[in-house]
DNA sequence: CATCCAATTGGGAGCGCTCTCATACTTAGT
DNA sequence: ACTAAGTATGAGAGCGCTCCCAATTGGATG
């Protein structure tokens, strides 16, 4: 009988209809389950006009009439169609967040799952709900149509690694404002959060310059990457201002995933470099495991640098030094200057690169420095 | 004050409209932008609503038309607006998921994120959308006010762990179809998708049963978490077949966590276990790591089986046995359910559960019918 | 040739909201 | 007292769609 009354609300609305010009005056069961302006109206003694100026906070409504209504409204828990909403005004506060699973597997690193609470929480705080589309390469043209054109979203959020994206093209010919997590060098329009990888490169390879390293290899991103990219540019900077060599047998790229730093950490062996400078955790621990397997020891023959500070850092054996990236500010950055850049696009700032931060743990040797757990 | 919250959140919409009148007759740059089912029907030489019934794939449309109306939608791209659409149906094709972030600090645990993708990707598949909610405590109220009622939302999945929560009261209290990942035993009408834990668990014991241990211990989940309780059903179960004494030494509980899951390892220790029946990979392999600290070795002194088989199970030393979850299975089963209960309540089925699957690795010994990488 | 019955199609009302405009009611300035 | 400029409110016209109902068509039938 429940699902009965269920199937009436949610499958066949029109059914209420056909009551509408029959029944007006007599009470109509649907209503009472969907309250609208109008019923908020009659209730406060005002017009459904006067109640939308409250809902939206218009000065122009005398003291005793706002509170009369918000009474009403909330003893009745009202809450406004946003459908409707979105219909009349063209706005509907939903954020899209679009990570296309292309070339990582992005979710046996825990980088992504943190970016998405991170962006969720700021939501949350600015009064947004936040739609998600996981990019499988397959449905992905046709996703973005949707997205693009059925006007239900006021801007969207592009969490792509790799450059040249057909997705953010598309999103750059649409209109619809946008942010990306992750700079373009290809394309100064787009808006973006970026972290200061090249500087965190840096200071990496500055670290175990410290500490002693003169042999320093890289697990290195894919060069389709952004951030392997400037990443690298980092490590190669940092080399030459420190007077190192720079050895092309001691980079080797990958793709981020445990498996590969593994095999990474393999082929740099040969090489014998005294650190590593992994482009994520993920990759140092692998390469702390394969080091390991191959009779080394981290951090006596090899010191090791990671990359993003995710939980597993500390836990590692040793505990890894790694370089921070601020995950909730990125979350944070990107969905502030996406609504700033909805509602107030002449004044909203457009980029934003947010600082790394060396943490001093023990997989480079022991340092009076150390600032962890 | 809640209340005033949920006003606050609709503050300030208005501002696009400022602009709309002076630039009425001008071509306005909105409407260039936005084809409307009108438009559509102007040039394929047609009726909206003759436009209407082709998108909506009704039967009453003759070849030739529906032809002529498919390609100008084509051609020129058409996406019909979801917000007056949902206005006009009652139906969105938008799902909201739930997750809450509460006991169980979820994303340091790649569950939840496979859970998100494979859901993710079941509603791709279904043509409908997701709308996200990580539900931290301090917005939750607010929160679920907001998507019951704002009438954006067909359905909604929630992934709540623990017992009791009052999301899922407020759910059930109204009216909005809903499935719970997991089911809640203390009440039998909610519908919901779950894994078979309680022969998982079985099947772990047996197995360590088979290959010899007779002191089985077993680190569980919380006790106000469903997966938790079946999971320890199902152990004392199997030791109750197998005529195994029940020891409640053996058995420490624990958050599902990698600390958790050391240190209950820790404290097991002292009660000379040679097996351990972990609730999650996560904790079976901080176990390990707590033996091998305290000088013991896996599988010799104790064997360990874990729960899951995230992808972490497969690389760690030694490779886990452990209990698979069919996480891909979970979600197309949560999201097929939840669109059946919306598009057809009388006939859709009102709970699932799937089967565990034991995979053997090396960590409770060799054996001969190994069945992984 | 009139009649009937599909099969198609178009028109209209309405979903619940926003926002302009017109109206009534103030308050102040001269 | 009479206008000028607010302030507070209600009425109305949409937003772009769905769905009902009525109208039109083209056979097939009597």
């Amino acid at each position: 009988m429940d699902a009965l009354l269920n199937l009436i609300r949610f499958t066949t609305l029109p059914a209420r209809v056909k009551f509408c010009p029959l029944y007006e005056s007599a009470p109509n069961p649907q209503k009472t389950m969907t309250l609208t302006l109008e019923d908020i109206a009659r209730i406060a003694g005002c017009s459904r006009s006067t109640v939308s100026r409250v809902i939206n906070g218009d000065v122009n409504v005398s003291v005793s009439t706002r509170q009369r209504v918000k009474k009403v409204i909330t003893e009745l828990n009202f809450q406004p169609n946003l459908a409707a909403r979105g219909l009349a005004s063209g706005q509907t506060h939903i954020l899209g967040l679009i990570i296309p699973l292309g070339v990582v597997s992005l979710f046996t690193d825990p980088f992504y799952p943190q970016l998405i609470q991170s962006i969720s929480s700021a939501c949350s705080q600015r009064d947004y709900s936040i739609m998600l589309w996981l990019a499988t390469p397959e449905f992905e043209r046709r996703m973005i149509h949707q997205i693009l054109f059925n006007g239900l979203i006021d801007g969207v959020i592009v969490a792509s690694m790799s450059l040249n994206d057909s997705i953010i093209q598309s999103l750059a010919e649409s209109k619809l404002p946008f942010v990306a997590v992750g700079r373009n060098p290809n394309d100064e329009t787009t808006c973006y959060v970026d972290v200061d990888n090249y500087n965190g490169a840096r200071m990496a390879i500055e670290y175990l310059y410290k500490m002693g390293r003169r042999r320093i290899a890289t697990i290195a991103g894919p060069s389709d990457v952004i951030v392997g990219v400037d990443r690298l540019r980092g490590y190669k900077a940092a080399l030459a201002e420190l007077g190192l060599p720079y050895d092309p047998s001691l980079v080797v790229t990958s793709d981020f995933s445990d498996e590969s730093g593994y095999a990474a950490m393999q082929k740099l062996i040969e090489y014998k470099p005294d650190a590593v400078f992994a482009n994520s955790d993920v990759m140092a621990v692998a390469a702390i495991r394969a080091l390991h397997d191959a009779g080394f020891s981290v951090p006596e023959d090899v010191a090791i640098v990671g990359f993003d500070d995710i939980t597993l850092a500390a836990r590692s054996t040793p505990p890894l030094t790694t370089i921070r990236q601020p995950i909730d500010l990125i979350g944070a950055g990107v969905v502030n200057m996406l609504i700033d850049l909805i509602e107030h696009p002449a004044t909203a700032q457009r980029s934003l690169v947010l600082p790394t931060e060396l943490i001093i743990r023990s997989s480079c040797g022991e340092d009076l420095l150390k600032n962890s757990e």
